[in-house]
DNA sequence: GGGAGATACTTAACATGTTAAGTGAATGCG
DNA sequence: CGCATTCACTTAACATGTTAAGTATCTCCC
């Protein structure tokens, strides 16, 4: 019961390396989830003591930016899946956070905007999330961070339509 | 009911900039978010067809490389809260792809290790995981790739130690 | 050696991620 | 016009993230 075998990754298109498989830790999507973790402790705190999550903080501010929009079209900006845009609307909305109404011209489509209370709970929220923002830049250098996002986005790009399976909407 | 007031988040730590708070879409976590998203996009199909999530996949290979371990040690290997750990492991057990067994010296800690089905099931899903992960290097470059795992470490450890509270257990 | 406190997990409770199915409202087209 | 499709969401179902409690063991120290 010492050894499990030879490694069973050891596959032809691993057979390149010595070790049996990326070292794991060291894998690209671990590397990308430990930072964003690293990232998001800093500001979870502060969000909790205002009685949001991170998703609903990012709805908020991305309601902020654009003063009205549809349940779709936030979902892209605020990176979250209709499902679960969904369901935090609803809370939001109970907690009059945000303003609903459904569009004149397609009953279908929902208008979403802040409130009033959401406005003045982000004017609360702020000021600590851009501290510690501007914590992090500072700890980890303002060059090196538009660095690391641009590399982020050439990241993004370069994958992008790559086993989407659907390429009708590719290029519009 | 045009402009919602004067931006809220136009605070004294967010007055140098010229739009109300970070773009947003271009903060720090977002592109780590986006990035991830876009590098688990490729692999999620894959694994999906072995019937494993992204976590438990993350599991079997750390499992895989280090033999046998405590559930704490997994914890901090895989990346996972001891919560999600605990029932993903219930799950794997029903399905026999571990294996588990209570130390001798300490009743309270169990060792986990990965079973011949396991092993079985790794040298299934390697292959197309690694095909994968070739793509996405050459797709954004190796040497690129390298340079931001070294960012994204280099960002992680400056954020080390923030925020932490207990600073008890610090480099011990 | 016995009880307070620390440990290693596990459960619980709530929120989100992820995929599939459901619902009601528009659209396209014969 | 009428009806099959498409659309914009919402529900449902299951898995994980996240924090707080709970449980069984262990350790330490008096």
């Amino acid at each position: 019961m010492a050894k499990k075998s030879t490694d069973p990754t050891n596959t032809s298109a691993a057979a390149a390396r010595q070790v049996p498989m990326r070292d794991f830790s060291r894998s690209l999507p671990m590397s990308l989830l430990r930072a964003r973790e690293a990232v998001m402790r800093q500001f979870r705190p502060s969000l909790r003591e205002h009685g949001l999550t991170e998703q609903q903080w990012r709805i908020l501010r991305a309601l902020a930016a654009i003063e009205a929009a549809e349940v779709t079209e936030l979902a892209r900006t605020a990176f979250l899946l209709g499902p679960s845009l969904s369901r935090i609307l609803r809370d939001l909305e109970a907690r009059n956070l945000i303003d609903r109404k459904t569009a004149k011209t397609d009953q279908r489509r929902s208008m979403v905007s802040i409130s009033k209370e959401g406005v003045k709970l982000m004017a609360a929220v702020a000021p600590s999330s851009e501290a510690i923002y501007a914590e992090i830049t500072q700890r980890f250098g303002a060059r090196k961070l538009a660095e690391l996002q641009e590399m982020l986005g050439e990241l993004e790009r370069s994958l992008a339509g790559l086993g989407a399976g659907d390429e009708a909407n590719a290029e519009e």
